[in-house]
DNA sequence: ATTGCAGTTTACGTTAACGTAAGTTATATT
DNA sequence: AATATAACTTACGTTAACGTAAACTGCAAT
């Protein structure tokens, strides 16, 4: 049995999700991730790198880095208290509405983009036919001369 | 032939959206909107209306202000300049990528809701039996003394 | 006349999420 | 040994999107 190493610099991490080390350092500051130590080098493991990726998509998404962080711890096990799994649970539904909410939004704004598309082809192709009317004219008074 | 007021006051908007009168004059602060004047009071027609609904949904999509005013100006009429135009279908696809991009993340955290509340329930529901034998032992210890 | 809203302007304050710079340390390479 | 490279810490700076406070202006009801 090899040891599986797995696991990955600051600067491996930044260079793949295309973040600076700076911002990874701050997820830590931010208590959103605890790499181990090898020294003085941050040491991130597998689930580390994949606690970033969470991050990087709440980000996407419009989350605060405490959201993103309270969906992180989430995922993880030894909550074991009732009532703090309760209140996991309604925040599971909360941030259901929010992302259903958000589904409502990007097909309405993917509808007007289209709209918005084809109102741009429409005036381009009226605006071509000016262009080439423009060009005759042009070529006419190119042969008078 | 009746005249339409269909106006608004910037409370009543701000009322309607659930946003503060300071949010609606900092985007007009910010040029998103461009309210006429009664006196020195601010009327908000229609389509300001329209488009401050259109700003608080880019934003609850990501989209910054600038980002915002793009669009709104973009479904709007006379920009009649061929260059422009193509630039402006290239916003459009540019933000249809992201578009897209957000409802895959969207789906994903769906799968991860989904999961982390099948687990939340799972534990709930082993926690209630430990609850129930911690009961039973409460009351056998009751019935000694 | 005054009290009380609703609205206005001006301007400084605040928060989140990093950016950026300066100085230090550790490891590897020439 | 010296130099480079990557990482580190500390700390001040920056930007966006408003918040908040102060002081002013109508207009309406008491």
């Amino acid at each position: 049995m090899a040891k599986e190493a797995n696991t990955y610099s600051i600067s491996e991490l930044a260079q793949e999700f295309n973040v600076t080390t700076r911002t990874i350092r701050h997820y830590e500051d931010m208590s959103l991730l605890l790499p181990t130590r090898q020294g003085q080098k941050r040491i991130y493991s597998a689930a580390d790198r994949t606690k970033l990726k969470l991050i990087l998509r709440g980000k996407r998404l419009g989350l605060s880095l405490p959201e993103s962080r309270e969906l992180i711890n989430m995922y993880e096990p030894g909550r074991s208290n009732v009532d703090q799994l309760r209140r996991t649970l309604q925040y599971i539904g909360a941030q259901r509405q929010k992302l259903s909410q958000q589904l409502q939004d990007i097909h309405k704004m993917l509808g007007d983009l289209d709209d918005a598309e084809a109102g741009c082809k429409h005036e381009l192709s009226t605006l071509h036919n000016v262009d080439l009317q423009e060009l005759e004219h042009l070529q006419q008074h190119a042969d008078k001369t």
